[in-house]
RNA sequence: GGCGGCAUAGCCAAGUGGGAAGGCAGUGGUCUGCAAAACCACUAUUCCCCGGUUCGAAUCCGGGUGCCGCCUCCA
């Protein structure tokens, strides 16, 4: 089944064709831990695990790392603030992550690389980029020469020039768009003994030196929220492709932000949703099952109506999971052959993974076996069509294995009266409060 | 200023040359002891506006309007 790709780099959408057929290496930025996950940290998260559950459902072999960025000046600012280690801090967060991730069934990463445990690493590459002429010292920094590298602006279609312009000239750079590899230390603030001196990694680095050390010079794809773009990917790519002579990913892939009334959320404008507080009034799946709404690259706007539907969606969906399992169970073996339903959620997927797309196939398929099935419970199982049964084994095997949608094993029913009640009474209340 | 995105029913949202997916909400019906669930029917003669190309355009081209993002930390 081909699988086409819309490519940032070529703002084209491409045959997904891999380095080593049959595997795929992907590597998605994480977040920086010094404050709670908000809704937009899942988007990313979700879209990638669905993305990589679904490469894996193909056949393919993936090897998949997000990286946690654990020192930076906001962690330093943070700790400093509190009175904690910029460690205790970041690991607090890394856990609260952890912790939304995990219920909101992310599957964990292969690898999930802490900057701070690659600065060995990230020297070692600055050190490369130095010999190489791609990177200066400046008093105990170190910046890299944007004007060393022909491609620089290639994936955010700028150009040097129109760069500089907006940016302000800093003592010890040799042009204004060059940007710090390694950041003198500060008195007081957390450092790394280095050629250059004591100091700290600049943030773009730790995903060339991580990704480069993880996953090789050249892999796959490499994904992230579009705000990255630039600098943070476009800096990437500079340093890495300097090095090794040739792009680090051979797709990037952007998804788009959330927003909330008309306004991108982040922490900086203060309307973020914490993730933690959405969940404790939002089921998890549903979540997720609102995220996949629409599709990945567009931006997406949060609003009470459309949570709601994501849990309407749910309430039908988890229905007919109950109403069908125990035909599922009935009926023996299923799942090991994929039919029409699987092929046309395939070709959904196939079109630079819409998951609109492919969950408007899911829903047609409900549809046709709730048509045959009738009223009955077991009329699902007892119906000579074989092809209701194939519809049912795509439909679990997709919502199980793919969307990663499923009910806990230890509910055997639908509890939907509770979801209308939730909806109606504290989505007002508790829904949109700021994160802390 | 530079670069880019978006505009489809009451709402959310797919569709990028030839049948306007899917979902939510609503109305009517079937079923049911009543409900719920489920199904059926109805709900966009038309896709922001104007022009053009074409046998044919939501889809391509030109112009316009509106909203938004990136260019500073950001998923």
């Amino acid at each position: 089944m081909g699988i086409h790709v819309y490519n940032t780099l070529t703002r084209k959408e491409e045959p997904l064709e891999l380095i080593s057929p049959g595997k795929v290496s992907i590597y998605v930025c994480g977040p920086t831990v010094y404050d709670d996950p908000h809704l937009g940290h899942a988007r990313p998260a979700v879209v990638f695990d669905v993305i990589t559950r679904y490469l894996k459902a193909q056949g393919h072999a993936v090897t998949y790392v997000r990286n946690l960025t654990d020192i930076d000046d906001k962690i330093i600012e943070k700790a400093r603030q509190q009175n904690r280690d910029f460690k205790t801090l970041g690991g607090h967060y890394a856990n609260r992550y952890h912790e939304a991730m995990r219920r909101l069934n992310v599957a964990a990463p292969d690898a999930e690389p802490k900057a701070t445990d690659h600065i060995l690493h990230m020297r070692d590459f600055i050190s490369k980029l130095i010999q190489r002429d791609h990177a200066y010292q400046s008093r105990g920094n170190v910046y890299f020469a944007v004007e060393s590298f022909k491609n620089y602006g290639r994936l955010s279609r700028r150009t040097v020039p129109s760069i500089s312009s907006n940016f302000s000239v800093e003592q010890g750079k040799r042009h204004p768009a060059d940007f710090a590899l390694w950041k003198e230390a500060k008195p007081e603030e957390p450092s790394w003994a280095s050629p250059w001196g004591s100091g700290r990694p600049g943030w773009h680095i730790e995903c060339s030196a991580m990704s480069s050390r993880l996953l090789g010079e050249n892999y796959d794809i490499h994904g992230g929220g579009a705000d990255l773009v630039f600098p943070h990917h476009e800096n990437e790519i500079a340093q890495s492709e300097s090095l090794f002579g040739k792009t680090p990913a051979n797709y990037w892939m952007h998804n788009g932000l959330v927003y909330i009334a008309g306004e991108k959320m982040s922490k900086s404008l203060g309307n973020a949703l914490n993730l933690h507080g959405l969940l404790e009034i939002h089921r998890p799946e549903a979540l997720r099952l609102f995220l996949l709404t629409k599709h990945y690259r567009h931006p997406m706007e949060v609003t009470h109506p459309a949570l709601h539907e994501a849990s309407a969606r749910l309430s039908k969906l988890y229905r007919f999971l109950f109403r069908s399992a125990w035909s599922d169970a009935e009926s023996g073996e299923l799942g090991i052959n994929r039919g029409a339903l699987w092929t046309r959620f395939c070709n959904a997927m196939g079109k630079d993974f819409n998951f609109p797309m492919a969950l408007s196939v899911l829903f047609e398929g409900i549809r046709q076996v709730n048509l045959v099935s009738g009223n009955s419970r077991d009329a699902v199982g007892a119906d000579p069509a074989c092809r209701a049964i194939s519809l049912v084994s795509d439909i679990f095997f997709i919502c199980r294995d793919v969307l990663g949608i499923a009910p806990e094993p230890s509910m055997d029913a639908w509890p939907y009266e509770t979801e209308t009640k939730l909806s109606d009474g504290k989505l007002q209340t508790a829904t949109f409060r700021r994160a802390s």
